[in-house]
DNA sequence: CTTCATTTCTGACTGTAGTCAGTTTATATC
DNA sequence: GATATAAACTGACTACAGTCAGAAATGAAG
């Protein structure tokens, strides 16, 4: 006997009203932390500030993001995975593998580029715990980095520009920890984009084993 | 006309009284930071404690150390960089460069693996901000580190154990890079100390182009 | 509508890194 | 020794990330 079963209609709809609550406080803090840590930076935005701004109390925004730096994941998270997706997608096919992999590279450090203060906390505060810890998840970014990197390395060698036997896979990784080693230099301040990209370049040649 | 310019003496030594109490703080500072760092760890220890140990000001502290993480340097700093000397002091001559680099990485991450939390610290807090920003001073540990590491890669091309043409401070970049990666992923938790030499060796084989 | 259980929310509170106005100590000069 | 200047020190204080015991909202069942 079915009785009194929420169906769907105004006052007792699918998705239940709890859980259409929590998507809409959640996408209030995403959007408000966004906007903070746009104008005012990370540092100088309080949680305090965030939680205000979404209208939720302080204890409710750690319910939605274990800490200030989850935070930034939600808001960029998405992005980044996007800037990642299109630098992928956007390659010519024939190209020589090294100009590949710096137009990918590059595509990212643009993205970085727009906000240079936000690149080094997502560099320290999210790149470098996800690889060590695991608190804010960002798998799903890097697999698609790893990933398209090992696809272009296998293609590369199907067509005959890539010679090198290596495991394609270690071979992404080793042009990924040159990547985020000249983000580290570029971000340090000490040498100018364009710098960075020359040595980025050479390093890459050497990983890959061409000249640069 | 000299006349009560300071001689030394009991009173009043060349070094001044008001250098020599500076020096013993930093020692006591220094001291009692390793002690609580070692016995409770970074994060359970707090600037309190380690004031009260050196028996000074809270205050005081920050004159020594502009913060938590630079008392880390403070006491770590030599000991690292006494290992990196000691590492690349103790190869022998002839062999294989990809044996080189491995030998002088495994004996760093001999003395990481003493105190594991402390490697994550010193590698976040201390590695991280200084390629990135500059706060703790290690400069003199990368000399060492990428001057060790440039020398290996010149030599080896001199005795013809290394054929390729790239500059040798490029290289030893790139092959730092590496090594830095693979500590963020062994530190990391997901893969044992033994896997990650592994793929140490042949992400440094990639870049020398050699077979692992 | 009423009860009851469960989920969600809240803001006063805690712990700690780092600051700063005021104090003490060392040195220089007479 | 007396005085003046500068260096070094101090601990009460501030600011803020994150917690937690209790309150409020939601939904289930009669």
């Amino acid at each position: 006997m079915v009785t009194t079963r929420p169906v769907a209609d105004q006052n007792a709809p699918v998705v239940g009203r709890r859980e259409r609550n929590k998507q809409e406080k959640l996408a209030r803090i995403v959007s408000a932390a966004r906007e903070l840590f746009r104008d005012r930076g990370f540092a100088e935005t309080t949680t305090q500030q965030i939680a205000e701004a979404a209208d939720i109390g302080t204890g409710t925004l750690f319910l939605y993001a274990r800490s200030k730096e989850d935070l930034l994941v939600l808001v960029f998270r998405d992005q980044m995975i996007e800037t990642a997706r299109t630098a992928f997608a956007s390659l010519g096919g024939g190209e020589p593998l090294l100009d590949q992999l710096m137009q990918v590279f590059t595509s990212m450090m643009d993205y970085h580029q727009r906000d240079t203060d936000l690149a080094r906390i997502l560099l320290k505060e999210i790149m470098f715990p996800n690889a060590i810890g695991r608190q804010a998840d960002i798998s799903e970014l890097l697999d698609i980095i790893f990933g398209g990197l090992a696809d272009l390395i296998a293609k590369a060698r199907n067509d005959g520009r890539y010679g090198q036997g290596a495991n394609p896979m270690q071979v992404a990784e080793n042009l990924f920890a040159n990547y985020y080693f000249s983000l580290l230099t570029w971000l340090g301040g000490r040498v100018t984009r364009e710098q960075t990209e020359h040595r980025l370049r050479q390093h890459l040649a050497i990983t890959i084993g061409e000249a640069a």
